[in-house]
DNA sequence: GTCTATATTCCGATAGAC
DNA sequence: GTCTATCGGAATATAGAC
């Protein structure tokens, strides 16, 4: 009830952001009409104009909002100069999976959108280099300086993100739905596990 | 040589199909025109609709081929009751990397067109029924009686294709474009090593 | 700031000549 | 079967009153 009165009391930008955030992550911005944001938002269509100037922009300020989300959860941990490999490889699994269970289509939003933007759209090129720069790698680098770090990482990220990618195609009915939830709570403690197998 | 006189006799009808696959995979239903299609085809939109009937029946076609593709490499060798559990993961790692070196941008295409379209709409069903009633799964489950089965064919997979849902994030340079060829080529040889690990 | 009405552009689809 | 021309609808964006 407290979150109803919070929800009533927000700005009209405020709805149109998070009306924008909604239908574009269901629906990707292509199949997205301003008129479906403007439903959901409970406000009319021209005060979308008003507020962000064009459908494009409106966008561009969700997809910058949502690549940080989705690259802000590992950031912090890949950088850390203070943890071991191992830790990083439980935290990373965590935190990703509770992010992922909060945002079911967060990862496909991201990796679908970016397919066809510009390179230089989004600045997507400080998130690639906070990879490649990251502590994670050189502690990957000399656990197995044979093998390329990429490989686990890889590894790691595929087998958290790629659940959640496919769940479309592997489950059918919604009654699947919890049975999906505790396959991923079941991976959190998992994937650490794999993971340290392959160092 | 050959290869051009063959393009350059294909009929209407396959050079729209052709053009459609093509565009349709790169972008997207909904960002798609259907004028790109025509111009791709190089041939007159009018011939698009007469072929056709609409953009939507083309899509389907398109979408029910790409589906057979993506799910026709494995199906054979997950429904085999002849080989081993380890040379089925042999076999779909090796199968399915070519596959995706040699149609990049084919998973992506499938995760994210599925995501609006309505159950029913292709005949996902037997697909994911292929899935479900594999020997592979039973396979699993008799050597892993304690662990749901899903859990090494999500990690199998998402190992296999999470890198390329994943490489328009991670590489930036066309420059890059080979060193990750030579990465998946690693990766046949190297995934099912991680794999087994985990049985 | 918010609304109604409308301009404008774009796109899927068809009519009709050849 | 293939083309040119165009229709009709949909979707983004704006004008102008309140």
């Amino acid at each position: 009830m407290s979150k109803k009165k919070i929800v009533v009391d927000l700005s009209t930008e405020e709805k149109i952001i998070d009306a924008a955030r909604k239908v574009f992550t269901k629906k990707g911005y292509a199949a997205t009409r301003t008129r479906d944001i403007a439903e959901e938002a409970d406000i009319n269509l021209a005060l979308l104009n008003y507020y962000f100037r064009s459908k494009e922009k409106l966008f561009h300020i969700i997809m910058v909002e949502r690549l940080d989300k989705f690259f802000g959860v590992i950031q912090p941990v890949i950088s850390d100069e203070n943890t071991s490999l191992e830790q990083k490889m439980e935290k990373i699994t965590e935190k990703y999976i509770d992010l992922l269970l909060a945002n079911h289509d967060l990862s496909i939003f991201v990796l679908s959108e970016i397919r066809n933007a510009p390179d230089t759209f989004f600045n997507l090129a400080h998130h690639r280099q906070a990879f490649i720069e990251s502590v994670l790698i050189k502690q990957l680098q000399e656990r197995k300086p044979d093998t390329n770090p990429h490989h686990i990482l890889l590894n790691l990220l595929g087998m958290i993100i790629f659940p959640f990618l496919s769940a479309a195609l592997f489950k059918s009915s919604t009654h699947e739905q919890q049975d999906f939830e505790s396959l991923m709570l079941e991976r959190k403690k998992l994937i650490p596990k794999w993971v340290k197998m392959m160092l």
